[in-house]
DNA sequence: GATTTATATATGATATTTACATATATGCGC
DNA sequence: GCGCATATATGTAAATATCATATATAAATC
């Protein structure tokens, strides 16, 4: 059988798309890093390396495009909660359009498959 | 103003979107890899580093998904040229197959990002 | 005919990103 | 108390990408 080793993440997950994922998931409200690990799983199919998650995290807090606060709370364990930032929102906005001309290459690629492999049937 | 530092690469590319593409231009003739790289700039609206291009297609050789062989010819001057083979045909189709989910995954964040911000105009 | 440009392949060095493992600590159920 | 889920974080290695450089030749320009 083909195609080599295929380790899932050789297609299928885009170049920091996690990062708008997350940056749409703090618009909606702020939340902990665990909390958004749950949420890119439920919301955005992307299962995400949790130590990786929060090293992003902070390298999006060193680019001002989110904050972070500790919350601590007497019946609550502590958590860093992260919250969008103005820069945030016109860094996702730019995302969105960048993907946009992404979906349109991908898109490409699908009719050029089709014209080559008319036979195939992908899905 | 903002977005912090904004490469045009941040977004936009998939990882390895470049693989298919050079099987997808693959299947339509072998071809060497200069003329990979005019290819992929005018079919799949990739500029491509041509160093990186040229280690791509050693990779895809050595993990069996292209074949290559010298064309010496008295007239033109010496070509790599490369071949698909079944098991690049194999990886092609699944990489479609992930691309569609991919796709569908983008698709997700748009109508998010439509339900989040409504008034914002993104193209 | 000398110099520049385009074609053609490739490697060196560095930076970034991803993957996988490990460390640490606490709340909750049993 | 013990195991498990929650919660944050770092260590390290592998994989990729970026940018520069080396080499060689055909074609075009001066």
């Amino acid at each position: 059988m083909g195609g080599g080793s295929f380790r899932s993440r050789d297609f299928g997950t885009i170049e920091r798309f996690v990062e708008p994922c997350i940056l749409l998931l703090l618009s909606r409200e702020p939340t902990n890093g665990y909390g958004l690990m749950e949420g890119l799983e439920k919301h955005c199919g992307e299962k995400v390396d949790i130590g990786n998650l929060y090293r992003t995290l902070r390298r999006m807090e060193q680019d001002g495009r989110v904050t972070s606060v500790w919350n601590k709370k007497d019946n609550d364990r502590d958590k860093r909660v992260y919250t969008i930032t103005e820069i945030g929102r016109t860094f996702l906005k730019n995302a969105v359009t960048s993907l946009q001309q992404t979906d349109e290459l991908i898109h490409h690629l699908f009719s050029g498959y089709q014209r080559v492999y008319p036979n195939n049937k992908t899905l």
